[in-house]
DNA sequence: GGGCTCGCAGTTC
DNA sequence: TTCCAGAACTGCGAGCCC
């Protein structure tokens, strides 16, 4: 296998992932060799070893499964997948306008907005040992969401990372939604700064909206935040002439919404026209002035093309496309697979080494990969080379399972571990109560200071709520796992109570 | 031998 | 010194039943 750590000497999967905006044209060559210099001998770095094998001995597994395949199989193949492929496109609906909006590097740009010293400096939010997402200016450097602090620091020593403060951004969320609301009561958040909204019905009536309805005015005008701002007050110390802009990237696309530049005088109005374009640049404005947060926005017939399309013009830009098969087609062609939902590093390598690295390839070598993944699998890759996705966007399910889990330095005594557990249990409990929940089966996870991981789960023969009952059963397996590992300890560093609906697989009881 | 349930590892966001 | 947290879903194998 022609894998990246024969040619450069060191494991693909941990070297920079820059599929993300505001990383192109980085010298990846010196920031993975410092990335490497940094990992090299850790624990850490021996378990992602092990499981690059893993994936190695599947694709190997995977290449001798094809090599066995006869011209016959694959003829009857590209009937299958050609039957397949027309009652597919029976489904093609291209009558819905589905949106996906995301806010530009979230976390980060709350923090810069509420400390405008921070912006125009390289800063992540996270601590040392993990971070949650980082500005653009330390993008440059390589630094990104799901790298440890310490490395980001050798590869960026003026980095400053600030501590997560979750309650703001939740709050900041709930403003976001409130605008999302407006615009499709039923939206769909994917998380505090995602969503999915169905603009089709908004679109409908703002055809016939007057003006008025569609004129919008600047709150946000350089050096002078509004007073209505919650912050402002935590602010007074800013000077007057300090830059208060809500531009928090220098290089953002040219489809970005009129920004409140220097000249635009509180009062300006600005006016939307009626196209969807409008619409979600109206909301993105919306959001700008409530929240001095920038977002960029998909727009397309269904939910896996918007949130690629989304992904485009970031930061604060949008992107359209077309509701027309053709359009559609010609988009898909070129999509790296690696940008579709659910297509993450392992699936990226073993379509790689079959070949497939956009979707025109998928298309090509579907027979291929009708015999050589699941149903399920190949289903859905066919999907995306059609370019279909789901049209409307499903209200929001019950939740399936809660779980809470923590990390922490090395803990090997058996009295600590079961504290440990048991505190797990209260939480946990404590979270199920909060939404009235009760479950059949409790899930124990264990990680080892060598970050292996492993879970045991014990199905009961009733459904349970409270922390004692949750106890019992994960003391249980926490007790067994112990036991296994005697007489060694068992050398923790995380610890995780689940529990989930297990009746009927998947079902959650309501009192 | 199929069809089901369950446990667990693994992938993805 | 230091490599997250939480939820959903899939695949696969074992065990059980008819």
């Amino acid at each position: 296998l022609d894998t990246l750590e024969e040619k450069n000497g060191f494991l693909s999967r941990m070297a920079l992932n820059d599929n993300k905006a505001g990383m192109e044209g980085l010298d990846r060559d010196k920031i993975n060799k410092i990335i490497m210099e940094t990992s090299k001998g850790s624990r850490f770095y021996e378990n992602e070893l092990k499981r690059e094998l893993q994936v190695n001995q599947r694709i190997e597994k995977m290449m001798l499964q094809k090599a066995q395949i006869t011209e016959q199989q694959l003829k009857k193949a590209q009937a299958e997948v050609e039957r397949m492929a027309a009652s597919m496109e029976k489904s093609r609906d291209l009558s819905r306008v589905i949106v996906h909006v995301d806010m530009d590097a979230f976390y980060a740009a709350v923090e810069m907005r509420d400390c405008p010293e921070l912006k125009d400096k390289p800063m992540a939010v996270g601590s040392m040992s993990m971070l949650s997402t980082s500005n653009y200016h330390a993008r440059k450097f390589g630094v990104r969401a799901a790298m440890p602090g310490f490395i980001a620091k050798k590869l960026c020593p003026d980095l400053i990372i600030v501590p997560t403060n979750f309650d703001k951004y939740r709050a900041v969320s709930n403003e976001i939604r409130e605008i999302f609301a407006l615009y499709d009561p039923h939206f769909q958040p994917l998380s505090l700064d995602e969503a999915f909204l169905d603009f089709t019905d908004h679109i409908e009536q703002r055809k016939s909206w007057p003006e008025s309805l569609r004129t919008h005015h600047y709150h946000i005008i350089k050096g002078k935040p509004p007073k209505m701002n919650q912050w402002y007050d935590e602010l007074t110390t800013v000077p007057e002439d300090k830059d208060l802009s809500p531009v928090l990237f220098e290089d953002s696309p040219v489809s970005s919404p009129s920004l409140p530049c220097s000249g635009a005088a509180a009062g300006a109005v600005e006016v939307f026209g009626t196209s969807v374009e409008e619409a979600v640049r109206e909301m993105r404005f919306r959001i700008e002035q409530k929240t001095m947060l920038t977002a960029s926005a998909g727009i397309a017939p269904n939910m896996m093309l918007a949130k690629v399309c989304s992904d485009k013009n970031k930061p604060n830009g949008q992107y359209v496309l077309p509701s027309t098969r053709e359009a559609v087609m010609d988009f898909i062609q070129t999509l790296p697979v690696r940008k579709i939902f659910g297509i993450g590093k392992v699936s990226e390598k073993m379509l790689n080494a079959l070949g497939v690295s956009n979707c025109s390839h998928l298309s090509q070598q579907m027979a291929l990969l009708s015999l050589l993944f699941s149903d399920t699998s190949w289903h859905h890759f066919m999907e995306v080379s059609l370019g279909l996705g789901h049209t409307f966007i499903p209200r929001h399910e019950e939740r399936k399972s809660m779980s809470t889990e923590r990390t922490f330095k090395e803990m090997n005594q058996t009295d600590q571990q079961l504290a440990l557990c048991k505190t797990l249990c209260q939480d946990l409990a404590g979270d199920m109560k909060k939404e009235g929940l009760q479950a059949k089966t409790v899930t124990l996870k264990l990680k080892n200071v060598n970050f292996e991981v492993k879970t045991r789960a014990q199905t009961l023969l009733y459904a349970i709520s409270t922390e004692e009952e949750i106890f019992a059963a994960a003391k249980e397996l926490l007790k067994t796992e112990i036991e296994n590992e005697s007489p060694q300890p068992l050398r923790l560093r995380l610890m995780a109570n689940n529990s989930e609906a297990a009746c009927e697989r998947f079902f959650i009881f309501r009192p």
